[in-house]
DNA sequence: GTTTCTTGATTGACGAGTCAATTAATCCAC
DNA sequence: GTGGATTAATTGACTCGTCAATCAAGAAAC
């Protein structure tokens, strides 16, 4: 038996392959043998470890989803107040590492496994809801009984802001992308305080 | 000489087949001998008219935005107030045509091919900057000077939606959709008013 | 000497694009 | 009108390549 565990270090180190891989592609059509090389492992380790190529392609993406929660979590550690743990949380979606070419490329496939494989939709659900959730808390606060909906509505405004950034031909701009969503934050708690 | 034209007419078919396609396995990974058999041709014949998988894919593109870009000019020939208008590009964005599951697959796979397809991403521009000035053009009598920076918002709002709504698990909601995007309105119009 | 780690070799299948050949419609010269 | 020339429409067969997954066997650790 290797003593040092070599299993959850390969693991480690061919999902991230998978990542970069995705990206260099912008597609899903990479090959196990390109994932594995770059790696520096064998094709056959990588089946042997994951046991299919969807199985890794479905870690790539809990991986990437890992990462964002993390910076989150990190984000909302140091923010207290709720219009600034908003922005917080709207500026880590907008983040460098999020408008890295491997990181855009894994979103925009991700949403397209999620049209067909069940455990893909699962996880973007989990993350919907959890931004949801970090949304709704600190909203009610400021919008009140509608912090639910707005909540809705923000989360879908950084998807899409997300996309046509990424979708750009010039670079994201994120300061830029952030306070799109900011501004439209700030005439929802307009309405809400003259209604 | 084949007297009647058969190009136009074999195209037609070859690129219905290929939203099709498209739409049954969520992906562009379909192969042209699929498409080529369900649109009742060969393969060959497939070839020999696009020269490309990747030209299908294209052609494919064009003709969902067109039908896009139809629906749209349609639903804004009827009205005439500002307001009408906006809430009239809106709906058609969330049309039950664009929540058929070719058409949600065509969107995804073309976001994903716009990453690496200048052609592709070229023609999602094109969309972008028509709904942007439809928008802005119906936003100047609400909000004035905003109303660039609003149809901005506005257009990521409406993709955002639409993309999570075309990933839910359950049917998606176009009433809720449609409500939510002219909500944002509403209060980004307040704004407007009380500044 | 047993367990884990690792791979080369192989399999079995599929796929994009090419090509030569077949069919059939249209034209034109007479 | 008629028969050959022309051109478009269409395909089956083929090429050359790729790829996911398997397996048996070789190292290496304990």
């Amino acid at each position: 038996m290797a003593r040092i565990a070599a299993e959850p270090l390969r693991r480690a180190e061919i999902v991230q392959a998978t990542i970069q891989e995705i990206g260099l592609a912008g597609t899903l059509e990479v090959t196990v043998a390109q994932i594995a090389k770059r790696a520096g492992v064998s094709a056959a380790l990588a089946h042997h470890y994951f046991g299919s190529k969807e199985a890794i392609f479905l870690a790539a993406m809990r991986h990437v989803l890992a990462i964002y929660g993390a910076e989150v979590r990190g984000a909302l550690a140091t923010a207290h107040q709720p219009r600034a743990r908003i922005e917080a949380i709207v500026r880590v979606s907008f983040s460098s590492t999020n408008f890295r070419r491997e990181v855009i490329a894994a979103w925009l496939n991700f949403y397209v496994l999620a049209q067909t494989m069940p455990e893909a939709r699962r996880l973007l659900e989990i993350y919907r809801r959890r931004l949801h959730s970090n949304l709704t808390h600190d909203l009610r606060p400021l919008v009140g009984a509608r912090a639910g909906a707005v909540a809705e509505g923000l989360g879908a405004l950084i998807d899409g802001v997300y996309l046509r950034q990424a979708l750009r031909q010039k670079a994201p701009d994120r300061q830029a992308a952030a306070q799109l969503v900011m501004g439209c934050l700030e005439a929802e708690i307009l309405q809400g305080a003259s209604a």
